[in-house]
DNA sequence: TGACTTTGACAAGGGTTGTTGCCAGAATTG
DNA sequence: CAATTCTGGCAACAACCCTTGTCAAAGTCA
């Protein structure tokens, strides 16, 4: 009670702190090999625990449920690819095409390069919860600010106004999941230049649209959608 | 042994297949219910039995697994969707931009309508095993194959080569189901017609530049691609 | 060296679920 | 009416899993 000498003392020469953090970090490695292999369902606890090397005391340590790991490995995982594509994208001595098309390579090469990650980003993390639909959620938000960015950047002379306001973004980024999770589930038989170039077409001919000034959409401007349901 | 009246006999006025059948509908629609609201994964037979007000030997009857049941369910779904856009699609008493735009309202129109619709296709049917991805795929593909048709009807410049070798009706398809996601996790704030206003430009967008006598994409047009990666 | 902390291995309690089986009563046919 | 089939309710069993706890051994510091 009185003589407590070094609480969290240093342990084969690391902090406590330290400890602790690589334990977290195997885990959620364990986490990606688990749930992108053989799915975030059919993983239990004590499987990831194996995998990382450690009991199961030590994953209750840094995280509270399963959820809790998928959610960090994912933020992980998406935040690692922002990171990519913002260094990419925000480097003003790469000319602007090449920037572009480098970054929707990067995203397609990610996944390609181990599809333990597309598995984890494009089909796991849905379903699970709500708590994992908002980070699913704010990851989508995120690439859809990605995909703004990228279109301002290949077409300088989209209306900045025009491109907030509208949902294509939102449209493209879906386009990019999409086509991953086809060539995920086709098992990357397509070339991966080949995708790229694919979705450089859609991004060019909407870009072309968008910069071919088309004003901010107006409200309900078709009102023949209103004809009587089928 | 020798004495065996009638088996499968009728019940209640009805043949013993149709009553059976009766059952089957009953269980598919409590797991529309069930997987619609609190979720596949926390969902167990025994609820969905008593949402169908049936026994657990009746599920057995129907199906092997939870997992079948959501494939049929999901089936069920996609099938009467098609049927919809199809009947919609290939109408040629309605006019083309009226066809089209109708169709593209009614997809989100049956989302909101019955928004354990939109849980199902949407999030439920992901990362759950192999054999319900293969039901997730051959749904995308049917889309991707929807939206052909209907860029085809919208557009007809378009050329016909052009349209089946280029991955942008699956592009296409995805924009709409992400849209539809995003929709769905904004709890439907935005009004259905903005929605499928700002679909239609998407798909204008695209439908022109395909229509503007853009050849088919040659393999790896875009050699910058190549550069190295970051 | 000795006191103390950290770690690893595993057990055990408690809960949930899948799946099969049993049984009494209602319905039906002959 | 009698024999038989169908139905619903539920029990039972095994399997699985989460979560916490125990305990000895290994490591570390004074």
């Amino acid at each position: 009670m009185q003589n407590r000498p070094a609480r969290n003392r240093t342990y084969g020469g690391v902090d406590a702190n330290l400890r602790e953090e690589d334990r977290r970090k195997k885990l959620i490695e364990a986490g990606l090999e688990a749930f992108g292999t053989r799915g975030y369902a059919k993983t239990n606890i004590r499987t990831i625990c194996r995998l990382a090397g450690l009991t199961e005391r030590y994953f209750y340590e840094s995280f509270g449920h399963k959820e809790d790991l998928l959610c960090a490995l994912y933020r992980e995982l998406v935040e690692e690819e922002r990171t990519y594509a913002l260094s990419i994208l925000e480097d003003p001595s790469i000319e602007s095409r090449v920037a572009a098309l480098r970054s929707l390579r990067m995203f397609y090469h990610r996944f390609q390069e181990d599809p333990r990650r597309a598995r984890v980003q494009l089909f796991e993390i849905l379903g699970v919860s709500p708590q994992v639909d908002r980070e699913y959620q704010s990851a989508m938000r995120m690439l859809s600010e990605m995909v703004r960015l990228f279109l301002g950047r290949m077409f300088p002379d989209i209306d900045r106004e025009t491109l907030n306001s509208s949902i294509i973004p939102v449209g493209l980024a879906g386009s990019m999941i999409h086509v991953s999770h086809k060539w995920v589930l086709d098992g990357f038989t397509m070339p991966l230049d080949d995708i790229v170039n694919q979705v450089k077409d859609l991004f060019t001919a909407v870009g072309k649209h968008l910069a071919g000034g088309v004003q901010a959409p107006e409200r309900s401007s078709g009102s023949a959608v209103h004809a009587k349901e089928g």
